[in-house]
DNA sequence: TCCGTGACGCGAT
DNA sequence: GATCGCGCCACGG
C-alpha cells in the first residue's frame, strides 16, 4: 500500500492511498494531524509513506548557504523549490507541520528513507512538482498547474476523481513516486544526513546529477566519510561502485547480485552487476557475491569451498542466506 | 549511435 | 522444487 500525503497549515492535510495497480483506493482531507493519526495508525507495517514537506532541517552542508543539498542540487536542474532553514523554530508553520506527521511516522515504525535498501515500511519525502518533471519531461508548457499536473499522473494512476484538487493531487502524485520507490524506478536527490528528496525515474534526463547522484551518496555513507556539500566524485561510474561495495564484503558474509544493485543506486540492475564482477573478477572477491537463492557464482571455480573456509553456512550447495548475508555499507 | 549480451530477479506453471 | 519467459540495464563492439 503507497500512501502520499500533502501537506498545507492552512488547507490541511490530503491523503490519498494507492494499491499496488495504482489505482487509488482512499483520498482525503484532514485539518491536521491529530485528526489524521487515527487514520495513520491503521495501514500495515508494509506501508510506504511518502511526504510532501522537508524532513529535516537543512544541517549547513552546502558551504555558506542556508539551503539543503537536495534543494541546491535541485535548482541547479532549474526545478525552484522551497528552501529548508537551520532551524525548526525559524521554520513556516507547515514545515513545522511536516516534521511532525514525519515524527509521528517514525514513532509508528516508518523511519525516513537514509540511503540503503529501498523498500516498504519506509517513508520518503517527496516533491510532487520534481515528480511531474520527472514524469513528463518537460517543465510545464503552458498549460495551467492542475492541468500539468492531471495530465502526468493520467497514464500512471487509476481512479483519479475528475474534481481533485491541487493539494489532492499532490497527495497523489506522492503516493504514486513511493509506488516507484519500492519498485526500483527512482531516483535520489540530496545527502542522506540533510534529507533525500526521491522521484520517479526521469525519462528524459534531467541533469548529470540523476544519474550519479545516488551512488556517490551511497558512497559517502560506506566509507563513513564526512559528508561533503556536493558530492566531489562526480566521475565514479557504476562500474566503480559495484567494485568498491563488492570490495568490502566482509570476510565470512556474502551479498546478492540485486544487494549490490541496490547499493550501488541501481536497484534493477541485478544483471548488469553480474558482468561488471565478471570484468574484474580478478581483482575482487567475488565469490562472496552469490545469486538470490544463494547459489555460489561460477568464479573462481572454488567458490563454494572458499565461502566454506571463510566460515559462511551452507543449506545444501546453497549459502544461508538469512544468516550469512551482508546487511551493507553502513 | 545502436544492438546484442549476460555470473540477475520474479512471477507463472 | 525446477524451469521458463520476460523485463532490466550497464557495457562493449
Amino acid at each position: 500500500m503507497f500512501v502520499g500525503i500533502d501537506v498545507s497549515a492552512s488547507r490541511g492535510l490530503d491523503l490519498c492511498v494507492l494499491d499496488s495497480k495504482r489505482h487509488v483506493s482512499l483520498l482525503l482531507k484532514a485539518r491536521d494531524l491529530e485528526t489524521l493519526e487515527p487514520i495513520l495508525r491503521q495501514f500495515p507495517k508494509t506501508t510506504t509513506f511518502a511526504v510532501d514537506a522537508p524532513s529535516t532541517p537543512s544541517k549547513g552542508l552546502v558551504a555558506g548557504k542556508e539551503h539543503r543539498v537536495a534543494e541546491h542540487e535541485l535548482r541547479k536542474l532549474n526545478i525552484s523549490l522551497y528552501f529548508t532553514p537551520r532551524s525548526e523554530d525559524t521554520s513556516p508553520s507547515w514545515m513545522r507541520a511536516g516534521f511532525a506527521l514525519y515524527q509521528l511516522l517514525d514513532s509508528m515504525g516508518f523511519p525516513v528513507f537514509g540511503g540503503g535498501e529501498a523498500g516498504s515500511g519506509l517513508t520518503i519525502e517527496v516533491y510532487p512538482h520534481l515528480s511531474y518533471v520527472s514524469l513528463t519531461g518537460d517543465k510545464r508548457g503552458s498549460a495551467s498547474k492542475v492541468e500539468w499536473s492531471r495530465a502526468a499522473l493520467r497514464r500512471s494512476v487509476h481512479g483519479l476523481p475528475p474534481g481533485a484538487d491541487q493539494d489532492a493531487l499532490d497527495a497523489a502524485c506522492a503516493a504514486l513516486t513511493a509506488w516507484t520507490f519500492v519498485n526500483g524506478r527512482w531516483v535520489a536527490y540530496g545527502d542522506p544526513v540533510e534529507g533525500l528528496i526521491i522521484a520517479p525515474r526521469p525519462k528524459t534526463e534531467l541533469g548529470r546529477v540523476t544519474t550519479t547522484g545516488l551512488n556517490q551518496l551511497t558512497l559517502d555513507i560506506e566509507t563513513g566519510s564526512a559528508p561533503r556539500a556536493i558530492r566531489s566524485v562526480q566521475g565514479s561510474s557504476f562500474a566503480d561502485r559495484v567494485a568498491s561495495l563488492v570490495s568490502q564484503i566482509p570476510v565470512g558474509r556474502v551479498a546478492t547480485y540485486g544487494d549490490v544493485a541496490r547499493w550501488a543506486g541501481n536497484p534493477s540492475a541485478a544483471r548488469a552487476v553480474g558482468s561488471v564482477i565478471r570484468n574484474r573478477q580478478f581483482e575482487l572477491p567475488c565469490h562472496r557475491v552469490v545469486d538470490n537463492r544463494g547459489d555460489p557464482p561460477p568464479y573462481p571455480p572454488d567458490a563454494a569451498a572458499r565461502l566454506r573456509a571463510e566460515g559462511v553456512g551452507f543449506d545444501g550447495s546453497r549459502v544461508a542466506l538469512s544468516a550469512n548475508r551482508w546487511q551493507g555499507p553502513r
